[in-house]
DNA sequence: GTCTATATTACGATAGAC
DNA sequence: GTCTATCGTAATATAGAC
């Protein structure tokens, strides 16, 4: 066989966010190459540009996805007014949407430097929209008695530093099931919030 | 004595080492040059040569020397038996050394992949032994009945995913002082692992 | 100890053939 | 759409003058 060659418009597209992805998750974006995620797709560098103008937008797009998939997917979790099984729900559904995703997590927590000023701005709105999320819940559950949170804007970046960090563990280990996993977060949570 | 004009190496070496440490922090090990270090420190390039064998190993005596710190300064902590004392000694103590070193912790958590496997596997195993003492206040405290924590080892991993996350915030607001944010991390932390 | 100069290698991105 | 080839630039690290 000479060499490969036609239209593979489809399935190379998404081959290369992939391997950029596991690449920048594994290495950091400023680590890899444009040469080293073309090889990880199988083709040469060149044909890297008929799917994104530059590597920095090639970083940008795979965090927006990761974002606005993390923001629609809560919008579709049934939604409790009560705080307790609000927060619950909340708890349960962060840990395992970012245990399913580690390299995307990865990626747009220890990449924002690698962000240009406005594509910074972007990911960082949409990053705070979601602590904002967590902040509402902590603060509906003050006015209602339930919680006790002496500030619920640091208590919310405490309680997401804290469930994101499964991720570094998680990966580790092996020993604890997901649903185990929740099960021990999700009592330290409540516990730490309870009026 | 008979130092000529250009000697520097007691003033340089640690000038080399601080902008370092700022510009990995800022901007990520890969994505600093040895040109930019120089220029920050106000000499060349090459000369940096005299103070590092290359800069691998700049990034290693970074991270070694904050986390030697980090393990002497707790040895130094009055050490006491009772769990939650215990645990607010190491709560407080915690926020404060690393809210006076962002970049500093920075760099150990997000650079470890920058790191070759023997750089690695060393830092490693001291950021592994600081957290094993706070594994073993918790699982003191569990056998002397005034913790409830069901895991020791996911729970201190936990906590310090949570405690570190202050240098997120705490860098950006300025709204609250570093007393303040002890206070609310601590009530926080004891009520998570209260029995 | 620092400089200038350089060897060597790799980078991001583009051009044009097919 | 992918290839080969290349442009222009910048990287780490070293050598030798002062």
């Amino acid at each position: 066989m000479a060499r490969t060659q036609g239209s593979h418009s489809d399935i190379t597209g998404p081959k290369v966010r992939q391997a950029a992805l596991r690449l920048f998750a594994r290495h950091g974006y400023a680590a890899v190459s444009m040469r080293q995620i073309a090889a990880e797709v199988g083709v040469q560098a060149g044909a890297l540009y008929n799917y994104t103008p530059d590597k920095q937008t090639l970083l940008f797009d795979l965090m927006k996805t990761h974002l606005d998939e993390l923001l629609a997917a809560h919008d579709a979790l049934p939604g409790g007014a009560m705080p307790f099984p609000a927060l619950e729900a909340f708890t349960r559904f962060h840990i395992r949407f970012h245990a399913e995703r580690p390299d995307e997590v990865f990626i747009a927590y220890m990449e924002l430097r690698s962000l240009e000023a406005g594509n910074f701005a972007r990911i960082e709105a949409l990053r705070r929209a979601y602590e904002q999320r967590l902040e509402d819940i902590l603060r509906h559950g003050v006015e209602q008695g339930a919680f006790a949170v002496a500030d619920p804007r640091i208590a919310a970046m405490a309680l997401i530093a804290m469930l994101t960090g499964i991720n570094t563990g998680f990966r580790r280990g092996g020993r604890l099931s997901l649903p185990q996993v929740q099960e021990l977060y999700w009592e330290m949570v409540r516990k730490s919030v309870a009026a």
